[in-house]
DNA sequence: CGGTCAGTTGACGGAAATCAAAAAATGTGG
DNA sequence: CCACATTTTTTGATTTCCGTCAACTGACCG
């Protein structure tokens, strides 16, 4: 997993990280060349290990950079003034995010691992001067964003149903689907976080998430062991989200 | 800023009409000198009128354009394989919209007049020829999508509340300051959508909606007359939206 | 071995969905 | 312009589901 001969090269360490993530094709060069994909580590900068609940950055930070999890997942969260927090979003391990901050400049929610994680930062400014040299990655960016745009009007579908066990199949076809994006198992769906944090993205008590993944136990949906959920019969979940079968 | 001599060029037209349009700070050219802005109404088309129920671009059509509603109202509908609909948006007479759609490449959406409408179109390719002469558009396409992702944040934050009135009530404060934006008077919303077509974008009933809506009118909050709302105390509305008074 | 935290399960009350019907608004054709 | 049909909205009665409160279990950690 190293270089014994590079004397602590720093570069050498991000190309190479950079060329295993998982990200690659998520990532920003999709559209670029592999040229320009050789050229792009270097605007890539390893960070410092994070911790479960350290905060990556915090509602109003000014926008500086997007970030890749490398390791571990992280979730997005709205602080209300009165203090009620409410989850926006869930980034897994190889998901690029930062996007929300682009219409004012900082950043809406709050980052926050919810175990220990890595995370590849993008500076906005090397983004910048890198995009005046390919022309294609602001038009890259834009595609990433309009991915992102889709996947917050699924949690719109979501929130928008009026059945908790709906709301919580919807919740793992869609983590499902990420994870098998991503290269893992299409019947596997770990969840990196808590009943309360599936609650709040959710918009039900950790109490009723709890027992709507019991129903969907009982129904043979699905098996529960903690956080780790099996998808026994994807077929029948796949009705549940999609009821005519399309 | 014009060319008077020209014989009748529908150009003239569309340069006036471009002008006139209260989008013009929220649209495309508001990180562009007022050079290129002269330059922007080639873009532009006008469209032919709406009817009410009549759709602009359906789900899965390709993206070919994003438009402004003129005059009128439209909402983005999904509809799921089982016909169900849910309601993503509603978009004002002046807001910039389509952008659902740019991940994929084709509209994941319908977009449909809510009643009487009018819309000026703007084709990708123009822009995108446009994008090559003027460098900041793209970066300000970029901004306008951020403002979109915030606005579907607001969206999650209601469909997450428990109690109707207060989906109702923020949906209300929403809608308000989009009209105040719009250049509209700050305690008069004007309703485009059925009660049916609040609880789908609310995840309510329609039946719930207009309770919420009586009681927010009883305590004194609103005055709901059909689709014409009063706000009759825009301070306990924004209270109610922010607990804390921040 | 206590202590905290995450998760499950049970009981209960309340808020919203649903079913139903009337009233108001809108549209249509004569 | 009116009479009629249709849609939209309101209001009422009932039921269902979820939120809340509470007790309990198990895991992790010092």
């Amino acid at each position: 997993m190293s270089d014994p001969e590079q004397k602590r090269v720093p570069l050498e360490d991000l190309r190479r990280s950079c060329a295993s993530c998982s990200v690659q094709q998520l990532c920003l060069p999709a559209a670029v060349d592999a040229d320009d994909l050789a050229r792009l580590d270097v605007l890539v900068r390893k960070r410092r290990p994070l911790q479960r609940g350290e905060q990556l950055y915090r509602q109003g930070d000014p926008l500086t950079a997007l970030y890749v999890a490398r390791n571990g997942a992280f979730k997005t969260v709205v602080h209300a003034p009165d203090g009620q927090a409410q989850i926006l979003g869930f980034q897994l391990a190889g998901e690029l995010f930062g996007f929300d901050g682009f219409g004012t400049g900082r950043h809406q929610c709050t980052a926050e691992a919810l175990g220990p994680a890595q995370v590849c930062e993008v500076p906005l400014d090397k983004l910048e001067a890198y995009a005046l040299e390919v022309p294609g990655l602001r038009r890259q960016l834009i595609q990433l964003m309009g991915r992102r745009m889709n996947r917050d009007q699924a949690h719109v579908a979501i929130l928008a149903r009026r059945q908790a066990a709906e709301r919580v199949a919807l919740f793992l076809h869609g983590l499902s689907e990420r994870y098998i994006a991503l290269g893992g198992r299409p019947d596997r769906v770990d969840l990196p976080m808590s009943r309360e944090d599936m609650g709040s993205f959710l918009g039900l008590a950790f109490e009723t998430v709890s027992r709507a993944l019991g129903k969907l136990q009982d129904e043979g949906l699905i098996h529960v062991d903690g956080r780790r959920v099996t998808l026994l019969d994807a077929q029948a979940l796949r009705a549940m989200v999609h009821p005519d079968g399309a």
